[in-house]
Parts: structure tokens; sequence; C-alpha cells
DNA sequence: AAGAAAATTTTTATCGATAAAATGAGGCAT
DNA sequence: ATGCCTCATTTTATCGATAAAAATTTTCTT
């Protein structure tokens, strides 16, 4: 229960920390959606100032992570089955995209770093920590790395910027999942590997097709098998109404 | 010369009135790519503080127009020819989805708006202000406008709001770009006019292949027009360099 | 006169205090 | 009770000051 622990990120300035240290605890579930992020508990909780905490939230706004309210502050970003739609109908043309320019420009290096990454992933629970909290953070990196790897040779920052972005903002609803659900056993769904195999080999095939046809299965079976674990309210708030154009 | 007019867009907090200050600097070249910004000359020339000045330029970090590096603080965004490709990089995938998920998606409300809006850019020239800053700003308004509001059905908040900070993005190059040719003849290319009316044409048809098929060009051979104009580095910096992965 | 070291000036990042605004709790008339 | 107003409390947004870190200039040594 207790949000705020001091494995600070240290090194760095106290707004990155304040901003890495929040978004991590979103990202994780640990600060509920919708919760309202008061600057003085924060303040009590981590050991950080109010003006970088600020600051840091700041950051985290147009990461999609933290909402501010004119005149009324921070809250966590809510969450939907409907916004989880919208993050992978979004990720799907930007990810294919990435793909198939990664699939085109992609070297040797990048296939080997394909390979690697997809080890980590397979391999992932023979080597994770025993606390299962930790276990699902850890898994995240890894899943997120590999996707990310398999993309990254397609030389556009901002594609690979976006996805970043999505991935933090899908892994909650991962989280929110996982937290009814024995760890373990979600963490290596065999369906999932098999799609995370044929990807990575299609992909270092140059299979740029096949490799898009499994990808596009990949993203949009993902909202079903996140929701069939858990019910979620359909809509909620004015997250989703027009007024955003 | 005088960076921060006092038209300040006042009502709101400062934090959202430096932000969207700054903002506005920046898209219009106001403040020059690279430049550092120093919060101490901004509280001179805005009469903002310097703690909202700060928070202000967090929050735009993440939309690509400000970076900052730690302990060093803020400084305008880059440019360069291959940034640029980027951008249009980026935006194709994404408005080729939007759009034809608008058009399967527009109802007759969304079809009049996509009219209203090719009708103010196509006269936009007879009634823009005569100060050759002020109607290029202004025309940057009406063209995103057009644009947005042609992808404005497809339902999904998350890739407009990307859309949205492409086109901020984009913006600074035509602004780059205006600074040396003669502004009302840009203004009204009658190339990028005939292209303009035909995408809304076919997205009001229903004819999807032809309109994304417009838009494709219509995104592909801006960097050509915009650099044909003015000469500019071909790379900068290491903001392109793969240490981003 | 060149280069290193020290001292000075800027500039950044952070703190603690405060005014302004929002929220919530009683009290009071209907 | 129900709705409305006032007052107290919490919370937000902002300021001015300061320590720490960078950049710049000066001084010293060879």
């Amino acid at each position: 229960m207790t949000a705020g622990d001091d494995t600070a990120i240290d090194g760095a300035t106290q707004v990155a920390q304040a901003a890495a240290l929040i978004a991590r605890n979103i990202r994780s579930g640990q600060y509920a959606p919708g919760q309202k992020l008061k600057i003085r508990t924060l303040v009590e909780e981590t050991k950080l100032g109010a003006t970088p905490l600020r600051e840091g939230l700041s950051r985290l706004i147009s990461r999609g992570l933290v909402r501010a309210t004119d005149g009324r502050g921070f809250s966590v970003a809510e969450v939907s089955r409907g916004d989880l739609d919208d993050i992978m109908r979004t990720r799907l043309p930007l990810e294919m995209d990435a793909l198939a320019l990664a699939i085109s420009k992609g070297n040797s290096h990048w296939q080997a770093a394909v390979v690697g990454a997809l080890h980590r992933l397979m391999t992932y629970t023979s080597w994770a920590p025993d606390d299962p909290y930790e276990a699902a953070l850890g898994f995240d990196e890894v899943h997120k790395a590999f996707h990310l790897t398999l993309v990254s040779a397609c030389e556009s920052p901002r594609m690979l910027d976006f996805l970043d972005i999505l991935y933090d903002q899908g892994f909650r609803y991962r989280h929110l999942m996982l937290s009814t659900v024995e760890p373990r056993k979600r963490l290596s769904d065999p369906q999932r590997n098999a799609e995370h195999e044929a990807l990575a080999r299609h992909a270092i095939d140059g299979e740029t097709a096949l490799a898009q046809s499994v990808l596009r299965r990949h993203l949009e079976t993902f909202s079903e098998e996140v929701f069939k674990a858990r019910n979620m309210p359909e809509r909620v708030k004015s997250t989703l109404t027009a007024e955003t154009v």
C-alpha cells in the first residue's frame, strides 16, 4: 500500500525523479484511475518538494497519464473499455507502418536485437522476481522492449515516441486485469507467446505482409483479452466526448 | 521583434497562459530553433512568474516544441530537413487511417463541417488581416482546422491529439519558409488548393481510396515544397540519432 | 602568450511562505 | 426536510529568496 517506495531514481533532477516515480505508480495501478493527486499528499509520500512535483505532473499530461483541471489540481487519467479500444486503434496504423519500415530498413544488428528481445520475453517467467508486483512490472518492461525493438529500425523518432506513449498507457489495463487473475499464469499465455514468436520470425524473414497480419490480430484481440478478465465501465465521464476538436 | 505581445490569453491560469504563449511564439518562428529559453528573460518579456513559466515549458516538452536538458534549462526544439520528413512520415499512417475512419463514420453534420472548413480555407486571402505576420498565423489556423475537421469524425481522441501535435510541429517549417518567400502568394498556392478541394470532395463522396491517394501525395510533397523555398541543414545535432531507443 | 586554475557572474532548480480559490460544514429561513 | 447563504478549512497557484550548478572572466604560472 505504500505508494512511494524510496527506490528513487536518483542522480537526475527532482523534476525528473518526480515524473518517473509518478508515471510508474500510475502505470502499475498503484495510483488508481481517477484518483486525485494532491501535491501535499505527494510531498509526504515522496521526499520531494512541491514545486518539482507540480512540474513532474505537468510533464505527464501530454503523455496521457495525468489530467490537469485549471484551479482544481491534478488527477490520474481515467480508464474505460472505450479508452483501451482507442489506444489499440491508434497503435494499429502506427505500429503497422513502423513495422513495415523496420523490416525494409533493418540490418543484421536489428535482427539480432529482435531475437534477443524475443528470448528475454519467452524465458521471462524463469528469471522473474518472486514478488508478484515486481514480476508484473518486469514483464511490462520486457514486453514493451520486445515490441519497441521490433519497430526500432524504422528510423522514425516520432513513431517510436508515440508508440512508447501508447504502450505506457496500455500497460495500466494489463495491471488492472492482473490484479484479479493469478499473475504467474497470465504472464505466459501460450497463445500470446505463439503470436510473439510468429511476429519475430516473419519480421526477420522479411515477410512484411505476414508479420503485419499477425500484428493486426495481436492488437485487435488485446482489448477482449483484458476485459474478459475484469469488468470495467464501458464509458467514463467526459474523457471521450467530442469537445476534443 | 517583441516576442511577448501582451495579447495574453487571460482567464486561464498563468501556467496555461505561459504554455499557450510560448507554444505560439515557437510555432510562429518568433523563438528561433535551438534558441535557449532562459526563464529570467521570459519573466521580463511576458509578465508571468518564474514558476508558472517553468511549468508551462515543461508541458510543451512532450508536444515536441521544447527540449529540456537536466541542469541547463530549456531550449526551442531544433529543425532540419530530416526532422520535417519524420513529421510527415509519422502523419502519413495516422492521417490516412483517421481519414478512412472518418469517411466511414461521418454523418451529414460532419460533411457540412468539411464543406465549411474548405470554404474558409479557399477564401482565406480575401478576409485575411493585412499584417503579413498575423495573416500567416491565421492561415495556419484555418489550414489546421481543415485537416482536423476532415478527420474529426474518426472518433479517436488519440489520433486527433497526435495529429494536432504533428500539425503544430509542422507549422514551424511553413513559417520558416514564408519568411523568405512573399507571403500573399504562398498562402494561395493553386496546386495545394486543388488538392484540398479534391480531398474534401472525395471524402464527402465516400471515395475512401481516392481521398487517401490525394492525401498521400499531399503529405509526401510537402517536405519538398518547403525546402525548395529555403535552404536548411540536412541534419542537426543529436535530435535524430539512435539513442532514442 | 598560452593554458590551467581560481574567482566572478549567470542561470538553474528548489524551498518555504502566502494570496486566491475551491470545498465542505453548519446554521437559518421557508 | 430542502435549499441557500456564510464561515472555516483545505488545496491550489504563485511569489520572492536562496543554494547549487554552470558558464564566463580574470588571474597566475611558465
